[in-house]
DNA sequence: TTTCATGTAACTTTGTATGTTACATCTCTG
DNA sequence: CAGAGATGTAACATACAAAGTTACATGAAA
């Protein structure tokens, strides 16, 4: 299956921004994230909706950060991708028809259901402004990384 | 993303393999699962190699249930599917030498590996025995389901 | 009015699960 | 032994979603 890496995309990329003043334009996030600035316009979109973000057309345009990053989990950046499938695993049918099928989906649901929820609470405990605070640590006396001199 | 529902199947499978002696020929089941024998062939493989289940050639060949149903959990079933991933999502980059993503990848990582093993844990609680006995009790005063009569 | 930026639709590429075809191999039956 | 019925498996085809690309409309600043 192909998995999805938008999530640690968009965080990669909101953590960038807050570590220097912006605004930042989708093709200077795009080299930094070795992407299309098409693909990052895309991804933050559902942010800029629910109001994380905000962009401004024109000279001097881009993408700021408009949002208390201690306010923000990486659920809700979860959430503003659109909530995409979490499990790379599915039930064969939903609402099946034949019993024995009825049985495997209600002991795999519970798991998943659990396993889910377990990941969203886990999600929606970090803030952030907690994954800017370990960066920080992460940094120690080292100078703050510039975006424009990224690498992967 | 294409998710995966080889594990849901292969229960499938099983439960009604337990349901009525066999051999079944994966033609038969199949049917049953309204799919191709070659890919029946395909998932069945890794459980051969675990013992879980034989088969045999020819005439009067096909497949056989081989293991103690009371022994073998969904997560045992799980990797003779070879383990394949449980989350949907992933990180942009493993080992990257960017500070911001390594914050981002420890995060998303922590978070990660506590919905899997939650997942495994619970999948390692049911064995395909108690699915036999939750499927019985949704069978009710029915007559056993027919696989041949099988409808999704 | 030109330049620089986002917004977005449409199309292409890529990776993976799933489906299909073809054929080799094995085993039972007659 | 010959033929039919089964699995084993490689090779190829299809379906689908994420990611990448192209093209162009729109808006804002110089």
């Amino acid at each position: 299956m192909k998995r999805d890496s938008r999530l640690s995309g968009v965080l990669h990329i909101l953590l960038h921004m807050a570590q220097q003043p912006g605004p930042f334009t989708s093709e200077t996030l795009a080299k930094a994230m070795d992407t299309n600035p098409v693909v990052i316009r895309r991804v933050m979109a559902g942010l800029r909706e629910l109001g994380y973000v905000r962009s401004e057309k024109g000279h001097g345009g881009g993408w700021t950060l408009a949002c208390d990053l201690s306010k923000v989990t990486l659920r809700d950046v979860y959430a503003a991708l659109g909530s995409p499938a979490l499990l790379a695993m599915r039930n064969r049918t939903e609402a099946p028809g034949c019993l024995v099928e009825q049985a495997v989906n209600a002991a795999l649901d519970q798991a998943f259901h659990d396993a889910e929820a377990l990941l969203l609470s886990r999600l929606g405990e970090v803030t952030l402004a907690m994954l800017g605070e370990d960066l920080r640590k992460r940094l120690g006396s080292r100078k703050i990384h510039d975006i424009s001199a990224h690498r992967a």
